[in-house]
RNA sequence: GGAGAGGUGGCAGAGUGGUCGAAUGCGCCGCACUCGAAAUGCGGUAGGCUCGAAAGGGUCUCGGGAGUUCGAAUCUCCCCCUCUCCGCCA
C-alpha cells in the first residue's frame, strides 16, 4: 500500500508506474474520492466537536440548561449519525482502491509485459554439454525409482507426485546444507505456518487481487504460496527495536499454489506442483532505498552463490515492469539450466517492496530522531524443493541413466552416482 | 471439546460511566553531575486522520464490530485472540 499522500503528491509518478506494470487504476477516480473523504471527515468531525463541548457543559449545568442543550443536540446527532454512515461506506471504496495501487517500480526496471521481456544481468557457468541424447527428469527419475508421478497423481490427484529413495535423501541434504549457510551468515531460522488468515496475505500483497491462485479451507482460512507470508506476519503490529535491524531471517513452510491460470504449462513433471517446501529469505531493515536496494544484492549474492555451489549453470535476469508483482519495486529471477527443455527454468525470485508489505502490515521501527518509520521488506528464495531437483538431475546425468551426486551433497547421500 | 480468567501506550501494569489518551515502573530522548562512563537527580516521551506557514487546534483509537447513553477503557450483545484447569491427541 502506498500512501495516500504520497499519491496525492506524485500523481504522474505513480500513473506511470502503473502503467510500467500493466496495472488498470483510476488514480484521479481515488483522488476525487480522497477529497469526499476529507470533506466528509471535516463536516463529522466538526459536529463531534460541537456534541464533546455539549457534553462537557452538561454535569455543571442546572436542569433547566441541561433539558435545552439536549434538546439543541438532538439534530446535531441525527446529522452526524448520516455522515458516519456515508464515511463508512465511502472508506469501504476508498480502502478496496488503495489495495490495488500498485507500488512503483524502480527506474531500473525494464519496460515488457510478460517474462520474455526480462533481461538477462548475469551468467554463470557453461551449459552443460553432452555426448549423447540426454534425458528429462521424469525420465531419469522415474527409472531411478526416485520419483513417481502416476501413484502422485493417483492420490493427489493433478500436479501430484511422490519423492522416493535417494531424491528423498538429497533434498533433505539441500535443506541442511541451505540452511547451515544461511545460520552461518547471521540469518535467523524460522519454522512458520502455511495455514493462514487473511490479513497475512493482504498485508504481503497476496490479496485481494490473488485468490484465484491460493487453496481457501472451510474455516476461511488460507494456504499461503510461500513462507514470506508467515515470516511478515510475525512482525506485524510490532515496533522493532533498531539495534535490531537488518531483521534477517531463513524460514521454512511448506507451499501451496491452486497455479490457476498455468494449466497448460510444465503440466508433467516436479517443476509445477501445487504442494512444495521452500527454504524463504526475508529481510527487514530501516526505511532506506540505498539499504533496500544494498539487502536486495545481497539477497541476491546468496542465492546465486548456492547455484554456484551445487554447479548448475545459470543465468539472473531482472524481470520487466509486466512481470513483477503488485507490490515489488524490483525483482530479479534466477534461473538454471535445464538441459531437456534447453532453457533455463527459475529457481529463486528475489524482490524488494520500500515499505508496501510493512506499511498493510504495520511493521514499524523507532529511529534516531524519536520517529516511527515503516520499515523496508525483502525476500528471495533460498532453496525451493522439489524444483531445485530438476535442474540437479538433469545436469548431473550420465549416458546410462544414472546421476552423479553434486560434491557439496555427497556427505549426505553417502554415495557418487546415483544408480538403478 | 468443557469450565474459568483475561486482552490497556515501545514493554510491564493500574484504572470499572464525565475530573482518563490513561497512574506507576521499565525503556527511550534531553539536561545536570563526571576527564568519560555507570549510578543518581530534573524534565520530556502513544499513534492515525485532519486544519494550519508555524505555534497550535479538531477528531478518532484502551483486541475487532454492533448497541445503551448527552457522554463508554469502564455497561450490554456478537466475534477474534491469549492464559489456567479438565478431556482428547501427533
Amino acid at each position: 500500500m502506498l500512501d495516500i499522500k504520497f499519491i496525492r503528491e506524485n500523481k504522474d509518478l505513480v500513473k506511470a508506474g502503473a502503467r510500467k506494470k500493466h496495472v488498470d487504476i483510476d488514480l484521479d477516480a481515488l483522488i476525487v474520492l480522497d477529497d469526499k473523504r476529507k470533506a466528509l471527515t471535516a463536516s463529522f468531525e466538526a459536529k463531534r466537536a460541537e456534541q464533546n463541548a455539549v457534553s462537557a457543559k452538561l454535569p455543571s449545568a442546572d436542569a433547566e440548561t441541561k433539558a435545552a442543550l439536549l434538546e439543541s443536540m438532538k439534530k446535531v446527532k441525527t446529522d452526524m449519525q448520516a455522515d458516519e454512515e456515508a464515511l463508512k461506506e465511502m472508506m469501504k471504496e476508498w480502502q478496496a482502491m488503495m489495495l490495488r495501487v500498485p507500488n512503483m517500480p524502480d527506474i531500473s526496471v525494464p519496460d515488457g509485459v510478460s517474462d520474455a521481456d526480462n533481461k538477462e544481468v548475469h551468467t554463470w557457468g557453461e551449459k552443460t554439454q553432452f555426448s549423447f541424447q540426454p534425458k528429462d527428469h521424469i525420465e531419469l527419475m522415474t527409472k531411478l525409482d526416485l520419483l513417481d508421478l502416476e501413484k502422485g497423481t493417483e492420490t493427489a490427484g493433478f500436479r501430484g507426485y511422490y519423492l522416493k529413495n535417494d531424491a528423498v535423501t538429497m533434498n533433505f541434504g539441500l535443506w541442511q546444507f541451505v540452511l547451515d549457510r544461511f545460520v552461518k551468515k547471521g540469518y535467523k531460522p524460522m519454522m512458520v505456518p502455511s495455514l493462514v488468515r487473511k490479513q497475512p496475505l493482504y498485508g504481503t500483497g497476496y490479496l485481494p487481487q490473488g485468490e484465484e491462485d491460493l487453496y481457501k479451507t472451510q474455516d476461511g482460512d488460507y494456504l499461503t504460496g510461500t513462507a514470506e507470508v508467515a515470516t511478515m506476519s510475525y512482525f506485524a503490529d510490532k515496533v522493532i527495536d533498531k539495534s535490531e535491524l537488518p531483521m534477517k531471517i531463513i524460514a521454512f513452510s511448506t507451499c501451496f499454489r491452486r497455479e490457476a491460470g498455468s494449466h497448460s504449462k510444465d503440466t508433467k513433471g516436479i517443476i509445477r506442483v501445487h504442494e512444495f517446501y521452500k527454504l524463504e529469505q526475508v529481510i527487514l531493515c530501516e526505511a532506506s532505498h540505498e539499504e533496500s536496494v544494498k539487502h536486495h544484492e545481497e539477497l541476491r549474492r546468496n542465492s546465486e552463490e548456492i547455484l554456484e555451489a551445487l554447479k548448475l549453470p545459470y543465468h539472473t535476469v531482472v524481470n520487466c515492469g509486466g512481470d513483477i508483482g503488485l507490490g515489488q519495486v524490483k525483482k530479479y529471477d534466477l534461473e538454471a539450466w535445464v538441459p531437456s527443455q534447453n532453457t533455463y527454468r527459475e529457481t529463486h525470485s528475489c524482490s524488494y517492496f520500500h515499505d508496501f508489505q510493512t506499511r498493510r502490515l504495520n511493521i514499524r521501527y523507532r529511529d534516531t530522531d524519536g520517529k516511527l518509520k515503516f520499515a523496508h521488506s525483502l525476500n528471495n528464495t533460498a532453496l525451493a524443493g522439489p524444483r531445485i531437483l530438476v535442474p540437479i538431475i538433469e545436469n548431473y546425468q550420465q549416458e546410462d541413466g544414472s546421476v552423479k551426486v553434486p560434491d557439496i551433497l555427497k556427505p549426505y547421500l553417502g554415495k557418487d552416482v546415483i544408480t538403478k
